[in-house]
DNA sequence: AGTATAAGTGAACACTTGTTCACCTGTCAA
DNA sequence: TTGACAGGTGAACAAGTGTTCACTTATACT
Protein backbone atom coordinates (compact mmCIF):
# COMPACT_ATOMS: atom_id res chain seq x y z
CA UNK A 1 0.00 0.00 0.00
CA UNK A 2 3.08 2.36 0.99
CA UNK A 3 4.88 1.54 -2.00
CA UNK A 4 2.22 1.79 -3.86
CA UNK A 5 1.82 5.36 -3.08
CA UNK A 6 6.06 5.69 -4.18
CA UNK A 7 5.38 4.03 -8.11
CA UNK A 8 2.29 5.95 -8.53
CA UNK A 9 4.64 9.33 -7.73
CA UNK A 10 7.22 7.99 -9.47
CA UNK A 11 5.12 6.74 -12.44
CA UNK A 12 3.73 10.34 -12.76
CA UNK A 13 7.69 11.92 -12.95
CA UNK A 14 8.42 9.60 -15.56
CA UNK A 15 5.07 10.35 -17.53
CA UNK A 16 5.16 14.10 -17.08
CA UNK A 17 8.68 14.80 -16.63
CA UNK A 18 8.24 16.96 -13.85
CA UNK A 19 6.93 15.76 -9.65
CA UNK A 20 3.22 16.39 -8.99
CA UNK A 21 2.07 18.61 -6.60
CA UNK A 22 0.14 18.03 -3.45
CA UNK A 23 -3.38 17.97 -4.94
CA UNK A 24 -2.16 15.76 -8.14
CA UNK A 25 -0.86 13.01 -5.35
CA UNK A 26 -3.99 13.43 -3.81
CA UNK A 27 -6.03 12.32 -6.72
CA UNK A 28 -3.24 9.94 -7.38
CA UNK A 29 -3.03 7.81 -4.61
CA UNK A 30 -7.01 8.28 -3.60
CA UNK A 31 -6.88 10.42 -0.18
CA UNK A 32 -9.10 13.35 0.09
CA UNK A 33 -7.12 16.08 2.07
CA UNK A 34 -3.85 17.94 1.25
CA UNK A 35 -2.60 17.46 4.35
CA UNK A 36 -3.21 13.03 4.04
CA UNK A 37 -0.22 13.90 1.20
CA UNK A 38 1.62 16.43 3.97
CA UNK A 39 1.60 13.45 5.82
CA UNK A 40 3.16 11.27 3.42
CA UNK A 41 5.40 13.38 1.92
CA UNK A 42 7.10 14.23 5.53
CA UNK A 43 7.91 10.66 5.45
CA UNK A 44 9.46 10.07 2.21
CA UNK A 45 11.67 13.07 2.74
CA UNK A 46 12.74 11.45 6.15
CA UNK A 47 13.33 8.27 3.95
CA UNK A 48 15.55 10.56 1.86
CA UNK A 49 13.76 9.71 -1.51
CA UNK A 50 12.37 12.97 -2.26
CA UNK A 51 13.50 16.92 -0.64
CA UNK A 52 11.39 20.26 -0.94
CA UNK A 53 12.57 23.19 -2.03
CA UNK A 54 13.17 26.45 -0.11
CA UNK A 55 9.26 26.76 -1.37
CA UNK A 56 8.27 23.32 -0.63
CA UNK A 57 7.45 22.08 -4.20
CA UNK A 58 8.88 18.63 -4.31
CA UNK A 59 12.38 17.41 -6.00
CA UNK A 60 13.21 14.07 -6.40
CA UNK A 61 16.17 12.48 -4.88
CA UNK A 62 18.72 9.75 -6.03
CA UNK A 63 16.47 6.75 -5.96
CA UNK A 64 13.74 8.52 -8.79
CA UNK A 65 13.89 7.79 -11.92
CA UNK A 66 17.17 5.57 -11.41
CA UNK A 67 18.02 2.18 -12.53
CA UNK A 68 19.18 0.06 -9.58
CA UNK A 69 21.74 -1.79 -10.31
CA UNK A 70 22.92 -5.17 -8.83
CA UNK A 71 25.83 -7.68 -8.69
CA UNK A 72 27.56 -8.71 -11.50
CA UNK A 73 26.23 -11.41 -13.82
CA UNK A 74 27.49 -14.17 -12.22
CA UNK A 75 27.00 -13.42 -8.28
CA UNK A 76 23.43 -14.31 -10.04
CA UNK A 77 20.30 -11.96 -9.33
CA UNK A 78 19.51 -11.06 -6.41
CA UNK A 79 15.60 -11.74 -5.29
CA UNK A 80 13.09 -8.83 -6.17
CA UNK A 81 12.54 -9.72 -1.81
CA UNK A 82 16.11 -9.07 -0.84
CA UNK A 83 16.71 -6.40 -3.19
CA UNK A 84 20.01 -5.18 -1.02
CA UNK A 85 21.14 -3.52 -4.70
CA UNK A 86 24.88 -2.52 -4.42
CA UNK A 87 23.95 0.66 -6.54
CA UNK A 88 21.69 2.64 -8.46
CA UNK A 89 22.35 5.06 -11.47
CA UNK A 90 20.81 7.56 -14.36
CA UNK A 91 21.56 6.32 -17.19
CA UNK A 92 21.46 9.62 -18.72
CA UNK A 93 23.69 11.01 -15.88
CA UNK A 94 25.97 7.56 -16.53
CA UNK A 95 26.48 8.33 -20.10
CA UNK A 96 26.47 12.11 -20.67
CA UNK A 97 29.02 13.22 -18.22
CA UNK A 98 28.58 16.65 -19.52
CA UNK A 99 25.22 17.07 -22.45
CA UNK A 100 26.95 19.84 -23.36
CA UNK A 101 28.36 18.96 -27.35
CA UNK A 102 27.83 15.24 -26.75
CA UNK A 103 25.85 13.71 -29.94
CA UNK A 104 25.11 10.25 -31.01
CA UNK A 105 26.27 8.67 -34.25
CA UNK A 106 24.79 5.03 -35.79
CA UNK A 107 28.26 2.88 -36.30
CA UNK A 108 28.26 1.39 -40.28
CA UNK A 109 31.47 -0.80 -41.26
CA UNK A 110 33.30 -3.18 -39.14
CA UNK A 111 37.12 -1.30 -38.57
CA UNK A 112 36.68 -1.26 -35.04
CA UNK A 113 35.08 -4.41 -34.52
CA UNK A 114 37.75 -5.44 -32.65
CA UNK A 115 36.99 -3.21 -29.88
CA UNK A 116 33.43 -5.19 -29.80
CA UNK A 117 32.23 -1.93 -31.50
CA UNK A 118 29.77 -3.43 -34.20
CA UNK A 119 27.59 -2.20 -36.60
CA UNK A 120 24.24 -0.76 -35.53
CA UNK A 121 25.86 0.19 -32.30
CA UNK A 122 25.12 3.75 -31.20
CA UNK A 123 28.53 5.49 -29.94
CA UNK A 124 28.30 8.11 -27.54
CA UNK A 125 30.21 11.51 -29.24
CA UNK A 126 31.88 14.32 -27.40
CA UNK A 127 32.75 16.79 -30.18
CA UNK A 128 36.55 17.97 -29.69
CA UNK A 129 40.03 18.79 -31.29
CA UNK A 130 42.08 16.47 -29.18
CA UNK A 131 42.55 13.30 -27.77
CA UNK A 132 44.27 11.34 -25.56
CA UNK A 133 46.32 8.86 -26.68
CA UNK A 134 44.27 5.32 -26.63
CA UNK A 135 41.03 6.83 -27.24
CA UNK A 136 38.35 6.12 -30.08
CA UNK A 137 38.02 9.08 -31.97
CA UNK A 138 36.14 10.34 -35.21
CA UNK A 139 38.80 11.69 -37.19
CA UNK A 140 38.43 13.47 -40.77
CA UNK A 141 41.55 12.13 -42.76
CA UNK A 142 42.23 12.92 -46.25
CA UNK A 143 38.76 14.05 -46.96
CA UNK A 144 36.73 10.95 -45.18
CA UNK A 145 35.55 10.21 -42.29
CA UNK A 146 36.53 7.29 -39.82
CA UNK A 147 36.26 5.95 -35.67
CA UNK A 148 39.67 4.23 -35.12
CA UNK A 149 42.00 4.59 -32.20
CA UNK A 150 44.06 7.11 -31.49
CA UNK A 151 47.38 5.80 -31.63
CA UNK A 152 51.03 7.26 -31.12
CA UNK A 153 54.01 5.14 -32.83
CA UNK A 154 57.58 5.07 -31.57
CA UNK A 155 58.86 7.96 -33.56
CA UNK A 156 56.05 10.11 -31.66
CA UNK A 157 54.06 10.55 -34.55
CA UNK A 158 50.18 10.22 -34.43
CA UNK A 159 47.76 7.50 -36.90
CA UNK A 160 44.99 6.01 -36.37
CA UNK A 161 44.78 2.42 -35.90
CA UNK A 162 41.15 -0.12 -36.96
CA UNK A 163 40.38 -2.87 -34.82
CA UNK A 164 40.03 -4.79 -37.29
CA UNK A 165 42.93 -6.81 -38.72
CA UNK A 166 41.70 -7.03 -42.11
CA UNK A 167 42.52 -3.25 -42.37
CA UNK A 168 45.82 -0.97 -42.32
CA UNK A 169 46.52 1.72 -39.83
CA UNK A 170 45.90 4.94 -41.43
CA UNK A 171 48.79 7.72 -41.58
CA UNK A 172 47.58 10.80 -42.38
CA UNK A 173 49.00 11.93 -45.95
CA UNK A 174 47.98 15.45 -45.87
CA UNK A 175 45.81 16.23 -42.38
CA UNK A 176 43.97 15.21 -39.60
CA UNK A 177 41.15 16.83 -37.78
CA UNK A 178 39.95 15.15 -34.74
CA UNK A 179 36.28 15.93 -34.88
CA UNK A 180 35.08 14.13 -31.42
CA UNK A 181 35.94 11.19 -28.95
CA UNK A 182 33.79 8.45 -28.23
CA UNK A 183 32.60 7.97 -24.36
CA UNK A 184 30.04 5.46 -24.89
CA UNK A 185 28.66 2.24 -26.81
CA UNK A 186 25.13 1.91 -26.64
CA UNK A 187 23.35 -1.54 -28.25
CA UNK A 188 20.44 -2.18 -27.95
CA UNK A 189 18.68 -5.71 -28.82
CA UNK B 1 20.66 36.76 -27.22
CA UNK B 2 17.65 34.69 -27.66
CA UNK B 3 19.25 31.03 -27.88
CA UNK B 4 20.57 32.37 -24.70
CA UNK B 5 17.27 31.86 -23.26
CA UNK B 6 16.90 28.63 -24.19
CA UNK B 7 20.21 27.01 -23.17
CA UNK B 8 19.50 28.88 -19.93
CA UNK B 9 15.92 27.43 -19.09
CA UNK B 10 17.63 24.26 -20.59
CA UNK B 11 20.48 24.16 -17.76
CA UNK B 12 17.72 24.81 -15.39
CA UNK B 13 16.07 21.75 -16.38
CA UNK B 14 19.26 19.73 -16.74
CA UNK B 15 20.01 21.11 -13.06
CA UNK B 16 17.24 20.90 -10.98
CA UNK B 17 15.28 18.22 -13.12
CA UNK B 18 11.79 20.07 -13.45
CA UNK B 19 10.91 23.46 -15.62
CA UNK B 20 11.67 26.60 -13.96
CA UNK B 21 8.45 28.60 -13.21
CA UNK B 22 8.30 32.22 -14.39
CA UNK B 23 9.90 33.99 -11.74
CA UNK B 24 12.71 31.64 -11.98
CA UNK B 25 13.12 32.24 -15.62
CA UNK B 26 13.08 36.30 -14.95
CA UNK B 27 16.11 35.98 -13.15
CA UNK B 28 17.47 33.23 -15.11
CA UNK B 29 17.56 35.64 -18.02
CA UNK B 30 17.12 38.98 -16.48
CA UNK B 31 14.07 40.19 -16.82
CA UNK B 32 12.17 42.78 -14.58
CA UNK B 33 9.29 41.62 -14.88
CA UNK B 34 6.92 38.58 -15.66
CA UNK B 35 5.84 39.75 -18.27
CA UNK B 36 8.41 39.57 -20.46
CA UNK B 37 9.08 36.09 -19.46
CA UNK B 38 5.36 35.18 -20.29
CA UNK B 39 5.59 36.74 -24.08
CA UNK B 40 8.95 34.86 -24.65
CA UNK B 41 7.33 32.05 -23.61
CA UNK B 42 4.85 31.96 -26.09
CA UNK B 43 6.99 32.02 -28.61
CA UNK B 44 8.95 28.78 -27.29
CA UNK B 45 5.40 27.05 -27.56
CA UNK B 46 4.91 28.21 -31.00
CA UNK B 47 8.42 27.10 -31.72
CA UNK B 48 6.91 23.91 -30.48
CA UNK B 49 9.95 23.01 -27.58
CA UNK B 50 7.46 23.62 -24.89
CA UNK B 51 4.60 23.08 -24.01
CA UNK B 52 1.86 24.28 -21.16
CA UNK B 53 -0.41 22.20 -19.33
CA UNK B 54 -4.05 23.36 -18.39
CA UNK B 55 -3.11 25.65 -15.54
CA UNK B 56 -0.01 26.91 -17.59
CA UNK B 57 3.28 25.31 -15.92
CA UNK B 58 5.64 24.57 -18.41
CA UNK B 59 6.54 20.83 -19.89
CA UNK B 60 9.09 20.10 -21.65
CA UNK B 61 9.01 18.96 -25.50
CA UNK B 62 11.04 16.64 -27.64
CA UNK B 63 14.06 18.77 -27.89
CA UNK B 64 14.52 19.22 -24.13
CA UNK B 65 16.79 17.48 -22.04
CA UNK B 66 17.32 15.17 -24.93
CA UNK B 67 20.98 13.91 -27.31
CA UNK B 68 20.78 15.12 -30.54
CA UNK B 69 21.19 12.37 -32.98
CA UNK B 70 23.12 12.97 -35.89
CA UNK B 71 23.84 10.73 -38.61
CA UNK B 72 26.14 7.62 -39.50
CA UNK B 73 29.71 7.59 -38.35
CA UNK B 74 30.40 7.42 -42.22
CA UNK B 75 29.55 10.41 -43.36
CA UNK B 76 31.08 12.31 -40.77
CA UNK B 77 29.63 14.85 -38.63
CA UNK B 78 27.71 17.74 -39.26
CA UNK B 79 28.97 21.01 -38.13
CA UNK B 80 27.20 22.87 -35.22
CA UNK B 81 26.54 25.39 -37.72
CA UNK B 82 24.35 23.33 -39.61
CA UNK B 83 23.18 20.97 -37.10
CA UNK B 84 20.05 19.27 -38.96
CA UNK B 85 20.38 16.53 -36.81
CA UNK B 86 18.22 13.88 -38.31
CA UNK B 87 16.88 12.89 -34.59
CA UNK B 88 17.43 13.66 -30.72
CA UNK B 89 16.27 11.20 -28.29
CA UNK B 90 16.60 10.36 -24.49
CA UNK B 91 19.13 7.46 -23.92
CA UNK B 92 16.97 6.88 -20.71
CA UNK B 93 13.46 6.64 -22.33
CA UNK B 94 15.92 4.67 -25.90
CA UNK B 95 17.54 1.99 -23.53
CA UNK B 96 14.96 1.78 -20.67
CA UNK B 97 11.54 0.49 -22.64
CA UNK B 98 9.29 0.24 -19.21
CA UNK B 99 11.78 1.31 -15.99
CA UNK B 100 9.61 -1.75 -14.14
CA UNK B 101 11.74 -4.56 -13.27
CA UNK B 102 14.80 -3.09 -14.84
CA UNK B 103 17.91 -3.75 -13.85
CA UNK B 104 21.55 -3.08 -14.41
CA UNK B 105 24.54 -5.96 -14.44
CA UNK B 106 27.94 -5.49 -14.38
CA UNK B 107 29.44 -7.80 -16.87
CA UNK B 108 32.16 -10.75 -15.72
CA UNK B 109 33.71 -12.99 -18.04
CA UNK B 110 33.93 -13.39 -21.89
CA UNK B 111 31.89 -16.38 -22.86
CA UNK B 112 29.38 -13.79 -25.06
CA UNK B 113 32.68 -12.17 -26.27
CA UNK B 114 31.91 -13.04 -29.43
CA UNK B 115 28.54 -11.12 -29.17
CA UNK B 116 30.59 -8.30 -28.36
CA UNK B 117 29.42 -8.23 -24.62
CA UNK B 118 32.75 -7.79 -23.11
CA UNK B 119 34.20 -7.80 -19.41
CA UNK B 120 32.89 -4.78 -17.82
CA UNK B 121 30.06 -4.00 -19.74
CA UNK B 122 27.09 -2.87 -18.45
CA UNK B 123 24.00 -4.70 -19.35
CA UNK B 124 20.04 -3.81 -18.74
CA UNK B 125 18.25 -6.87 -18.35
CA UNK B 126 14.15 -7.36 -18.14
CA UNK B 127 13.19 -9.50 -15.03
CA UNK B 128 10.95 -12.28 -16.62
CA UNK B 129 11.33 -15.87 -16.45
CA UNK B 130 10.88 -16.09 -20.29
CA UNK B 131 12.53 -16.14 -23.21
CA UNK B 132 12.39 -15.69 -27.04
CA UNK B 133 14.51 -18.01 -29.36
CA UNK B 134 17.81 -16.00 -29.71
CA UNK B 135 17.57 -13.72 -27.04
CA UNK B 136 20.26 -13.58 -24.51
CA UNK B 137 19.27 -14.25 -21.14
CA UNK B 138 20.35 -14.57 -17.93
CA UNK B 139 19.90 -17.76 -16.42
CA UNK B 140 20.35 -20.39 -13.83
CA UNK B 141 21.41 -23.83 -14.62
CA UNK B 142 22.18 -26.60 -12.47
CA UNK B 143 23.15 -24.50 -9.73
CA UNK B 144 24.83 -21.51 -11.24
CA UNK B 145 24.37 -18.28 -12.78
CA UNK B 146 25.07 -17.23 -16.47
CA UNK B 147 24.72 -14.81 -19.38
CA UNK B 148 24.32 -16.80 -22.61
CA UNK B 149 22.34 -17.43 -25.61
CA UNK B 150 18.48 -18.81 -25.79
CA UNK B 151 18.76 -21.33 -28.43
CA UNK B 152 16.99 -24.38 -29.47
CA UNK B 153 17.91 -27.07 -31.18
CA UNK B 154 16.32 -29.34 -34.10
CA UNK B 155 14.78 -31.53 -32.06
CA UNK B 156 13.03 -28.61 -30.07
CA UNK B 157 15.30 -28.88 -26.75
CA UNK B 158 16.21 -25.58 -25.23
CA UNK B 159 19.62 -24.72 -24.39
CA UNK B 160 22.22 -22.02 -23.29
CA UNK B 161 24.95 -21.05 -25.99
CA UNK B 162 27.75 -19.13 -25.29
CA UNK B 163 29.02 -16.59 -28.13
CA UNK B 164 32.95 -18.10 -27.20
CA UNK B 165 34.06 -20.67 -29.25
CA UNK B 166 36.14 -21.91 -25.73
CA UNK B 167 33.01 -22.91 -24.31
CA UNK B 168 30.36 -25.47 -25.10
CA UNK B 169 26.61 -25.56 -25.45
CA UNK B 170 24.89 -26.60 -22.17
CA UNK B 171 22.48 -28.55 -22.10
CA UNK B 172 20.55 -28.31 -18.38
CA UNK B 173 20.97 -31.12 -17.04
CA UNK B 174 18.21 -30.72 -13.77
CA UNK B 175 15.96 -27.31 -14.80
CA UNK B 176 16.94 -23.94 -15.83
CA UNK B 177 15.13 -21.13 -15.19
CA UNK B 178 15.44 -17.89 -16.65
CA UNK B 179 15.69 -14.78 -14.54
CA UNK B 180 15.78 -11.64 -17.16
CA UNK B 181 16.61 -10.98 -20.57
CA UNK B 182 19.12 -8.67 -22.37
CA UNK B 183 17.89 -5.65 -23.12
CA UNK B 184 20.98 -3.10 -24.02
CA UNK B 185 24.47 -3.07 -23.58
CA UNK B 186 26.34 0.14 -22.68
CA UNK B 187 30.10 0.12 -22.34
CA UNK B 188 31.69 3.73 -21.47
CA UNK B 189 35.31 4.67 -21.96
C1' DA C 1 -13.23 -3.19 28.02
C1' DG C 2 -9.88 1.14 27.53
C1' DT C 3 -6.22 3.87 25.51
C1' DA C 4 -2.42 5.32 22.99
C1' DT C 5 -0.79 5.95 18.40
C1' DA C 6 -1.08 6.32 13.62
C1' DA C 7 -3.67 7.96 9.51
C1' DG C 8 -7.07 10.86 7.25
C1' DT C 9 -10.43 14.93 7.05
C1' DG C 10 -11.76 19.76 6.23
C1' DA C 11 -11.28 24.46 6.71
C1' DA C 12 -8.25 28.42 7.02
C1' DC C 13 -3.76 30.99 6.17
C1' DA C 14 -0.19 33.50 3.69
C1' DC C 15 1.99 33.26 -0.42
C1' DT C 16 3.10 32.23 -5.34
C1' DT C 17 1.41 31.09 -9.62
C1' DG C 18 0.17 32.26 -14.73
C1' DT C 19 -2.32 35.69 -16.89
C1' DT C 20 -4.14 40.23 -18.25
C1' DC C 21 -4.21 45.12 -18.90
C1' DA C 22 -2.36 49.68 -19.70
C1' DC C 23 1.77 51.93 -20.34
C1' DC C 24 6.62 52.93 -21.67
C1' DT C 25 10.46 52.56 -24.35
C1' DG C 26 13.62 51.82 -28.34
C1' DT C 27 14.22 50.96 -33.54
C1' DC C 28 13.34 51.25 -38.29
C1' DA C 29 10.86 52.78 -42.52
C1' DA C 30 8.32 56.09 -45.01
C1' DT D 1 8.94 64.01 -37.92
C1' DT D 2 5.62 60.69 -37.87
C1' DG D 3 3.76 56.13 -37.23
C1' DA D 4 4.04 51.40 -36.42
C1' DC D 5 5.66 47.73 -33.90
C1' DA D 6 8.27 44.41 -31.26
C1' DG D 7 10.09 44.10 -26.56
C1' DG D 8 10.07 45.31 -21.95
C1' DT D 9 7.78 47.31 -17.44
C1' DG D 10 4.70 47.36 -13.35
C1' DA D 11 0.53 46.65 -11.09
C1' DA D 12 -3.61 43.93 -10.40
C1' DC D 13 -6.41 39.46 -10.51
C1' DA D 14 -8.28 34.90 -9.65
C1' DA D 15 -6.72 30.52 -8.92
C1' DG D 16 -3.69 27.20 -6.96
C1' DT D 17 0.23 26.41 -3.78
C1' DG D 18 2.34 24.28 0.69
C1' DT D 19 1.41 24.57 5.35
C1' DT D 20 -1.02 24.69 9.84
C1' DC D 21 -4.61 23.71 13.16
C1' DA D 22 -8.32 21.27 15.35
C1' DC D 23 -10.93 17.35 14.79
C1' DT D 24 -12.33 12.60 13.53
C1' DT D 25 -11.55 7.81 12.40
C1' DA D 26 -9.05 3.50 12.28
C1' DT D 27 -5.52 0.26 14.18
C1' DA D 28 -3.03 -2.15 17.57
C1' DC D 29 -1.79 -3.51 22.28
C1' DT D 30 -2.37 -4.50 27.38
Amino acid sequence: MYQDYKSKILAFYEKHRRMPVYKEIMDLVGFKSRNAVYKLIDKLVEEGIVSKDKQGKLIPNSLFGQVPMLGVVEAGIPTMAEETFTDTMSLDEFILGDKDKTYILEVKGDSMIEAHITEGDLVVVKRQDYAKEGEIVIAEVDGGWTMKYFKKDKSGRFYLLPANKKYAPIYPESDMRIAAVVKAVVRKF
